[in-house]
DNA sequence: CGGGATCCTCATGGATACTG
DNA sequence: CAGTATCCATGAGGATCCCG
């Protein structure tokens, strides 16, 4: 049996609902240029709680997208790195933030055009 | 000010949500041979409800990414297409697919690895 | 056929407090 | 510092019924 992202018991669609996690792309996208640790990517990913970015970071871990390396020093400390697998994504991931910038533009001035035809009724 | 989809306040990040959305993509997705009808889209995408499927067209129409026709027929019927804005981001969105089907076994293989290791604590 | 309107339910996710 | 634990609000999203 083929991989089916349309059929919804397939666990291709799983993968492609992790891809498309806003938090996972962002936090990706933050460990692009290399390992950084848990309170660089709460700094660095704005608006995001702990809990979401702990869930965010088990969930690319598990996937194998990303490490974990506990360092047993005072105060402690935690890395996260992007592992071959999560850096096959890179490309594609850093396309969408691309597209998001550069049609962003395009987007709002259809969306105005959208607002001001529907409140016309 | 440049776009930040790193800010939350940024409309590139609202951008990046729609684009990163299951649904939308799944949609944009389905799109991509040509004009389909609303029930066409239905039967395609495994598991979406009817008020989803309609938010989402909604969503991508306001967006400038697919055209609503609607023809004065009985029964009704509506078409939606891709615009060329919507064209454009489809390499990106069928790379998002292809690459859930060709990581699939990775990652599912990474998750049985996480799952044993964590389960023996 | 292509929705709109409702109701209802869970899961998502924020805020806060606490810990090794 | 890097979490875990808990409580709580809100809204995403499914099911159902109805209508042009």
């Amino acid at each position: 049996m083929e991989p089916d992202p349309y059929d919804r018991r397939c666990g291709s669609r799983q993968v492609l609902d992790r891809i498309g996690d806003r938090w996972s792309v962002l936090v990706v996208l933050t460990l692009a240029d290399g390992t950084k640790r848990y309170g660089d990517l709460a700094r660095r990913v704005d608006g995001i709680s702990q809990k979401m970015l702990t869930q965010t970071l088990r969930g690319l871990e598990r996937d194998g997208l990303v490490t974990r390396e506990v360092h047993a020093s005072v105060p402690p400390r935690v890395d996260y790195t992007l592992t071959a697998l999560g850096r096959s994504l890179l490309d594609l991931v850093s396309g969408l933030e691309a597209w998001a910038t550069t049609h962003l533009a395009e987007v709002e001035a259809a969306r105005d055009r959208y607002d001001t035809r529907m409140s016309g009724h």
